[in-house]
DNA sequence: GCAGAATTTGCAACATTATAACATTTGCAG
DNA sequence: CTGCAAATGTTATAATGTTGCAAATTCTGC
C-alpha cells in the first residue's frame, strides 16, 4: 500500500504529493482529460495538506501565488478533480482532501479525526457489501455512498495530542 | 416497525406528523429538556415533509406565519433537536430531517432519491457492525457516523423512467 | 496551417448556508 | 419577589457555493 494512504504515520510527504501528481497526469492522460496548469496546482494544493482543505482555503493561497482567481476557478478546478476521481469532497466538512485510491474503483470511507483534523481515507469490502445488501433490501438503486466518521485518530486518544 | 418511518408506502401523513410531536413531548419531558412552541412548530414543519428541509425553508414558513424570526432562531431550535436525537442533519443535503427512530440508540442510514427527493433513513446492525469494526482496525475512537446513500428509491428507478 | 467548434478561463454579481455578538425576555428556584 | 440560567430577539457578518456571459485557449477536420 502506498505510504500516502497513511497519514497517521511518519512518511515523506514530498514524495507523496509528486507520486499522487504524478499518477493523476497518467490518469488524466489514459481519459483524455486535460489536467491544466490549474487544476494542477489545486490537486498538488490538496494533497500538501492532510487536513481536507476548504474551496476558500485553496482560493486564498492561488491568490497569494499572484494567480488571478476567484470562486468559480477553484470550483471549477475541484469539479473536474473529483468527476476523474482525484480529490474527493467531504460533507460533513465542506472541504476536500486528496483520493488516496485514484483509478481504483472503490467506495471511500473517511476517519476524520477532531482533534489534529487528520484525515484517513479507507476502503472496506464487508462495509461497502453490508451497505449494499441494506440499500438492496429496500430496492434502491445505489449511486454515491457518503460515509464520514468522526472521532479520535490513534495519535489523539493516546498519549497527549499532536498538532 | 412504524408506518412513519416508511415513505415509500403510503400512509397517514398528519398521524405520523402527530405522533412524532407526541413522542417528542414524551422524550423531552424525560430528558427535562424544553420543548418550546418555536422548537415544537419547527420539529413539525420538517415532519410535515418527507423531504429534507433547509433552515431558511423553516425559516421562511415560520416568517409566513408571521414569528418573528431571524436565520438563528431556526438554527437554534434545529440543533436542540439535532442534540436530542429528534431530527437528523442530511450533510451532502444542508437539511434537515425528521428522526425515524427518535429516543432509540442507533446509527441512522440515510436513503436520499435524487429523482423524487425523499429519505428513507434506515438503522441496519451488519453495517453498523462492519463500519465499526472498520475503524477499530485502525485504531481509531469513533463518536458520529454520517452515512448518506444517494440514487433512486423504488418508486423512481421502477415505472415511467425505465433506463 | 487554418477556420470553426468545443473547452477552459476570467470576471462580476449574486445566492445560499451558517454564525457572532449582545440586548432582552422568560421560566424557575429559593 | 428576586436573582440566575435558559431561551429568544435583533443586527450584522462570515463562510460556502452558483450563475451568466465574454474572452481566451485548445482541439478537430480539412
Amino acid at each position: 500500500m502506498p505510504s500516502r494512504a497513511l497519514p497517521y504515520r511518519p512518511h515523506n510527504h514530498d514524495d507523496c504529493v509528486s507520486q499522487a501528481l504524478t499518477d493523476a497526469r497518467e490518469i488524466c492522460q489514459q481519459k483524455n482529460a486535460r489536467l491544466t496548469p490549474t487544476r494542477e496546482r489545486v490537486l498538488e494544493l490538496i494533497w500538501q495538506s492532510h487536513k481536507p482543505l476548504g474551496a476558500y482555503d485553496v482560493l486564498a493561497e492561488l491568490t497569494s501565488e499572484g494567480h488571478n482567481a476567484a470562486p468559480p476557478t477553484v470550483y471549477r478546478a475541484l469539479d473536474f478533480l473529483q468527476q476523474h476521481g482525484l480529490v474527493h469532497r467531504i460533507a460533513s466538512l465542506n472541504a476536500f482532501t486528496g483520493c488516496a485510491h485514484a483509478g481504483e474503483h472503490h467506495t471511500g470511507m473517511f476517519l476524520i479525526c477532531r482533534a489534529c483534523g487528520n484525515v484517513l481515507e479507507l476502503t472496506d469490502t464487508s462495509v461497502a457489501k453490508a451497505i449494499h445488501d441494506a440499500t438492496g433490501a429496500e430496492a434502491f438503486r445505489t449511486e454515491a455512498i457518503t460515509l464520514e466518521v468522526a472521532g479520535l485518530c490513534p495519535g489523539c486518544h493516546t498519549g497527549p495530542h499532536h498538532e
